[in-house]
RNA sequence: GUGGGUAUAGCUUAGUUGGUUAAAGCGCCAGUUUGUGGCACUGGAGACCGUGGGUUCGAAUCCCAUUAUCCACCCCA
């Protein structure tokens, strides 16, 4: 195919007849985090590159070789965002909320860009649902992100998704960590790749997982971090663990967590799908970045947050067999015959959308048979035939197309109210069908 | 970044050891006489067989390259 038609490489089209489905999970996200008390933030897609290397770190892999950057006319470095945090941490600075009062809790549905592979549940151009939480320290705080997390994934239905918890700690005792990964690493200096090198003394974490099959394996027998944590972070991990037997949320302690963007501090988690066709796939991410703001050039204020990929959940749902109700669905379908009736069609469909019917009608000029078949394909729940002689009668014929029962309407000013009547009558029909199943 | 698979109508695929105008199902459009969809029947449109080279009298089929795509590793959402 060609370049012309063909969409750039690990992006996706999401076409009509998908969009219900990212309506009803976004939908679901964004209300449960109001009823959690984050409020929507939008933020710009593309921000200054420098945003990006200070917040999610000069040696991750994401700002290494992931960021889609470019110079601008004004020879500014801008950068695609390729995560939430750091712009909604900037817009927390830029406008002072931490002056209002704390916490500070904000929500987001934002496109996020990464040069990667693309592969199963990843891709280039990826939907990032995220909330931040600012001036919380207590392990409260952690516990409420965490449990927003796990109710969105109940409301959408999936199941096999299990939370893994770690602390990386804070910087004091990150501090005497990253001395002992240190002596430990020296001892293989000859053997590490050229940026494991660099790694050892800025972040030797990183080596834990640089790809390097030498590295890798002698990373293997690191001393692990959940030795290391000082008497507070420890603390903090076990006030975490309380509050979560507390509202019984499942989780295991994973000491391999170690998340690929460097602000994070004390709490991680992780969201994982335990189902076989996506088994592994990280349904979404967190933690505290108690260090960031100040990073950022902001007083320290605790912070903490968690993101995850609608593409990866919409692929566990689909995967889990999760039907997602269909909400755009034609109430009524007006058939014409001539051009009087099509005028009159017009006319009534404007009507029935002024009272928010969902209403349609013929205009690419086919016959009744044809406008018949078309009324069926979209799922018309009524079928309203107009020509000539309804005109001059001011009365027609509307059509339950489930039922196929032919009822008589007025075409004056009493139709409204009519169809009213009738939608609402058939509409009581499934509902109470559905009330006597159960 | 490393490795593996695939590329034929909008979609899913067939195409036998290379052999004339490249098939089918679904979908789309139109009909099956009068103004009412679903079912059935009939017909129609729609493919430079991913692209570029090569082998051959002849390539969708064999070879090479390239691109795209999917999957796994890694990392991540």
């Amino acid at each position: 195919m060609q370049l012309l038609t063909k969409a750039p490489r690990g992006t996706q089209d999401i076409l009509p007849k998908d969009s219900y489905k990212w309506q009803f999970i976004e939908n679901i996200m964004l209300n449960q985090a109001e009823l959690f008390g984050f409020s929507e933030i939008r933020t710009p897609v593309f921000e200054h590159t420098e945003l990006f290397s200070r917040s999610v770190g000069e040696d991750t892999d994401v700002v290494q070789k992931e960021m889609y950057t470019f110079n601008d006319k004004g020879g500014r470095s801008i950068t695609l965002r390729p995560e939430g945090t750091a712009g909604a941490v900037r817009a927390m600075l830029e406008h002072g909320l931490y002056n209002e009062s704390l916490p500070v809790k904000m929500s987001y549905i934002t496109l996020c860009y990464r040069y990667e592979k693309p592969q199963s549940g990843r891709w280039r151009e990826f939907t990032q649902f995220g909330v931040e939480m600012f001036g919380a320290s207590s392990a409260a705080a952690d516990a409420e992100v965490i449990c927003l997390a796990k109710t969105l994934f109940d409301r959408l239905g999936l199941s096999n998704i299990s939370l893994e918890i770690n602390s990386i700690g804070c910087p004091k005792c990150r501090a005497k960590y990253y001395e002992a990964l240190k002596k430990y690493f020296e001892g293989y200096k000859s053997e590490l790749c050229e940026t494991c090198l660099s790694r050892l003394d800025r972040n030797p974490m990183r080596i834990l997982d640089c790809k390097s099959l030498i590295c890798s394996k002698i990373a293997e027998n690191a001393p692990a971090v959940l030795d290391f944590i000082c008497a507070d972070c420890k603390e903090h991990f076990e006030k975490l663990k309380e509050y979560l037997d507390a509202v019984s949320i499942e989780y295991t302690v994973n000491p391999k967590i170690v998340r690929g963007l460097d602000y994070y501090t004390r709490t991680v988690f992780e969201f994982v799908s335990k189902d076989k066709n996506t088994l592994g796939l990280v349904c979404g991410g967190g933690g505290r970045y108690d260090g960031l703001v100040e990073e950022l050039g902001g007083k320290p204020t605790p912070a903490l947050g968690f993101g995850l990929g609608i593409g990866r959940i919409l692929l566990a749902m689909e995967s889990q067999g999760i039907e997602i109700p269909k909400t755009n669905v034609c109430d009524v379908y007006i058939a014409s015959i001539g051009d009087a009736a099509s005028l009159f069609a017009f006319n009534l469909t404007r009507l029935l959308r002024e009272s928010s019917f969902i209403a349609e009608y013929d205009t690419i000029g086919r016959g009744l048979k044809a406008q018949m078949k078309y009324a069926d394909k979209i799922g018309a729940k009524f079928t309203l035939v107009l020509g000539d002689d309804e005109i001059a009668s001011k009365k027609a014929k509307i059509k339950n197309m489930k039922t196929g029962d032919l009822l008589e309407i007025n075409l004056d000013k009493n139709f409204l109210t009519e169809f009213f009547k009738i939608h609402a009558e058939a509409e009581n029909e499934k509902i109470f069908k559905n009330f006597s199943q159960k």
